[in-house]
DNA sequence: ATACAATGTAGAGTGAACTCTATGTCAAGA
DNA sequence: TCTTGACATAGAGTTCACTCTACATTGTAT
């Protein structure tokens, strides 16, 4: 199937606008039609569909630029891809064992208020919590 | 003890300007010694320990100065401060379901990308892979 | 043929979170 | 006393990732 920008942009929740501005950042190249007009197809939908993962893991544009011309060079740039894809994958491990050191601390957090909130009447003096 | 705004820098890592910027923006509020040099204390060294914590989780700034007004305000305002931790945990709780998510999957690609240079050159035609 | 909706390009504007510059003050050491 | 370095304020500049505006062109329905 082939699709123009507005039905691609309801097909990827991304915007009109944004989809443009991912072409202008070598993020992704369209066929375009006789008149001139983006044409988008399937292989595009699943490329989106892993740029958006890439950005929701953290990776800046310039960075899946960067994948996105390997991409495009074909084969030979297998290796190389996969090599960012598995520091990016270590990166990712570390965002997600500091955010669960985060969760256990906010946790930590709120039990302590909850005691707080539970017993700031039976007291005289203020406690002024962070 | 108290840290004169270059220490407060070294011990938090934050920089004199992004001390200045929190400070402009609500987040924090030293005391001014008598040459109106601010003057910082322990308890703003846990205090931004805190805030760090709310960043490095995604809260935007607006929020955690919303949040430090409450603080400022004391007791009374406990309940409120705990409901923005509550739903700031749902949200974390949530940021951590998807990564682990996207690592699931981002494994799976560097298994794909892990078969495919090995068979890549046994094979004639290209795969175009993602 | 005409109206109008969708698309095209180029470039400006936005908001978040810093980061830096210019200029001035002040306390301490040589 | 003079110089130096850390600090002060006000405001400008930067980067990122969009988001929007202005205006031209094209495809489609009447």
């Amino acid at each position: 199937m082939e699709y123009s920008i507005g039905e691609f942009s309801k097909l990827t929740g991304l915007g009109i606008h944004t989809l443009r501005y991912y072409e202008q950042e070598g993020l992704i190249a369209p066929e375009r039609n006789s008149g001139n007009r983006r044409c988008y197809c399937d292989k595009d939908l699943t490329w989106i569909a892993f740029i958006k993962r890439l950005k929701e893991t953290g990776m800046p544009i310039k960075e899946i630029k960067h994948y996105a011309e390997l991409r495009a060079a074909g084969d030979p740039t297998l290796s190389d891809r996969m090599e960012m894809l598995v520091q990016h994958r270590q990166a990712l491990n570390e965002q997600i064992a500091r955010l669960q050191e985060h969760k256990i601390k906010l946790d930590e957090k709120i039990e302590f208020y909850r005691n707080e909130i539970e017993h700031v009447q039976t007291r005289k003096l203020p406690t002024f919590a962070c």
